[in-house]
DNA sequence: TTGGTCATGTAATAACATTACAAAAAATCG
DNA sequence: CGATTTTTTGTAATGTTATTACATGACCAA
């Protein structure tokens, strides 16, 4: 079935190559969005599409969290889309989210990534990945009160 | 190990004083355990002490996070007890969780921090509150292999 | 074509968290 | 003290997030 999401962005040809159709499904609806989605609004967004139970679009998601596609925000039970333009974004992530609407800003900071490296080798402690969420009010939100 | 969960005997009296009966039973609770424990998991550890709903226990929980006497942990969905001898730690606070033994290290960095301010200062954001956890192997576990 | 691997489908259940309502305990204050 | 208000507690029901178990289909390679 051909689902369209060929309208919300550039990523399109990257990705369509080699994701299954439920991977293609789910990564649409997460780029689509510009908040993040939990697994059961996946869910139901994508009932339309044919996905019936959580697990498919959990299974999809592993995936896509693998590949680096798609991000999980821990203090959100929640995914998004990787912002990053080639989906190749290397080493630690930050995200900021804001609670009054909602968005997600992704960014990445070396001389953090630096500090957390410098503390592991001290430790002995060997990183696997690293989870780090910035929860505030984003610079428009702020403005809007 | 920097900071050691198990050793609470010198807090005792720090939170013996103000703290509600059902407070001081899942501090306890947690100050005794040497990993992180759900919520589901103090429950059931205080049944014996009267405990009967998940709701007692969040409700605790809430109070001893927002008094920073427990920090929840985004990516287990689960509470450790405040490893600082004072309880009084401020800012940004890291953990350190190992995918192997289970066991914490709780750690500040002001660089990170730092880092963190001077981002959000460009962007205008305002941060509220910040989660950072690093998933890996401890040095211990290293070793064990 | 057989066997392996990977993706899928479905149902059931486990694990985590909150809402709504009522009652008891403790603090405040006239 | 007694009345009022706030905080804490108890209980039930429900909502939300995530996994286990098992069966089927699709694909590729030996």
């Amino acid at each position: 079935m051909a689902h369209s999401h060929n309208d919300h962005s550039s990523h399109d040809h990257v990705w369509a190559a080699d994701l299954t159709r439920n991977q293609g499904l789910v990564l649409a609806a997460l780029a689509h969005a510009d908040t993040p989605l939990s697994a059961y609004q996946l869910l139901d967004t994508l009932r339309g599409d044919g996905l019936r139970a959580p697990l498919q679009v959990y299974r999809a998601l592993d995936k896509l969290v693998e590949r680096g596609l798609a991000h999980r925000l821990e203090s959100l039970n929640a995914f998004v889309a990787c912002a990053d333009e080639h989906c190749r974004r290397k080493g630690l992530i930050a995200f900021a989210i804001c609670n009054a609407c909602g968005k997600v800003d992704e960014f990445a900071d070396a001389v953090i990534e630096e500090c957390l490296g410098d503390w592991a080798g001290v430790k002995g402690f060997k990183v696997e990945r690293t989870t780090m969420e910035i929860r505030g009010k984003c610079a428009q939100c702020v403005q809007a009160v």
